[in-house]
DNA sequence: TATTGTTATACTCTATAACTATA
DNA sequence: TATAGTTATAGAGTATAACAATA
């Protein structure tokens, strides 16, 4: 009792239990969307174009927070799967405007199958109002924490 | 409302806020123990010393579920800083038993008192009742999904 | 000259495999 | 021969920097 901080101090922080959860999170929701051909980040960049940040490559970088020559990677990769389709602006020539495709839009819905299986495995020793709990929490941190 | 599930959808799972809060968080507090030498898988190994794993490094490697050769790695760099001291098994001198030192205990603190810093950071928007419920939720969560 | 997208390169993290020493 | 730890090597993931096309 006379202990400076240890470990215990250390486990009962937020930060800690979402670096920790948040790795095993992904890994499960990786392993699931592995068979469809992508990676969470894939899954990622489909979100923020379904949710209507139609924009530039650039503006989607600095949206998902990632360098712009990796929307490239995971635009062209996107693109043969024919989830994308990359259009020209016409009014000027530089720009490609990223697009969902239907396919697109029903990968994305595999995705949010995906994760939502993940949910439930990971929340299943939880009560429906620790879950109810729990997930507001988390939305209510990411809303304010998450850009977009 | 005919839509397929899409980017809301994926956006209200706990594992896409886990997932992302997680890599938000990680880095946070990756920056504020850089100062002391430190990346968050030193934090988590001095944790778990300090919490009674005094085992070996092959035990410390699966109950902290990376690879042996990275606690090779994680003790040396440790060990440099004077937190960690390594003794030999006498009984079996093939096996080397990590413990913390005075220095290693003085590091942990450090690290505490970092994560409680980013936790302040991240929950400033939330209400205390809100704070409360998120953190029993992650610690709840936590205690299922990790070992130990 | 500045900006968008792309390509080339390098860096970080971590795992797998080969190796050493003890058993 | 099997195991603890170590070292060497390789792969994934992502960023930075150089480049091309367009403005």
């Amino acid at each position: 009792m006379n202990d400076v901080k240890g470990a215990a101090a250390l486990r009962a922080t937020v930060v800690f239990n979402l670096g920790t959860l948040g790795a095993v999170a992904s890994e499960r929701f990786a392993a699931r969307v592995e068979a469809l051909g992508l990676k969470p980040k894939h899954a990622g960049l489909l979100a923020a174009l379904d949710a209507g940040a139609a924009a530039s490559q650039l503006e989607l970088a600095s949206r998902l927070g990632v360098a712009p020559s990796l929307i490239v990677a995971l635009a062209d990769q996107l693109q043969e799967l024919g989830a994308v389709e990359r259009v020209r602006d016409p009014e000027d020539r530089r720009r490609q405007a990223l697009s969902l495709t239907a396919e697109g839009r029903r990968l994305l819905a595999r995705c949010v199958r995906a994760a939502e299986d993940v949910d439930a495995e990971l929340t299943a020793g939880l009560s429906e109002a620790q879950r109810t709990s729990l997930t507001r929490g988390l939305r209510l941190l990411g809303e304010q924490q998450l850009p977009g």
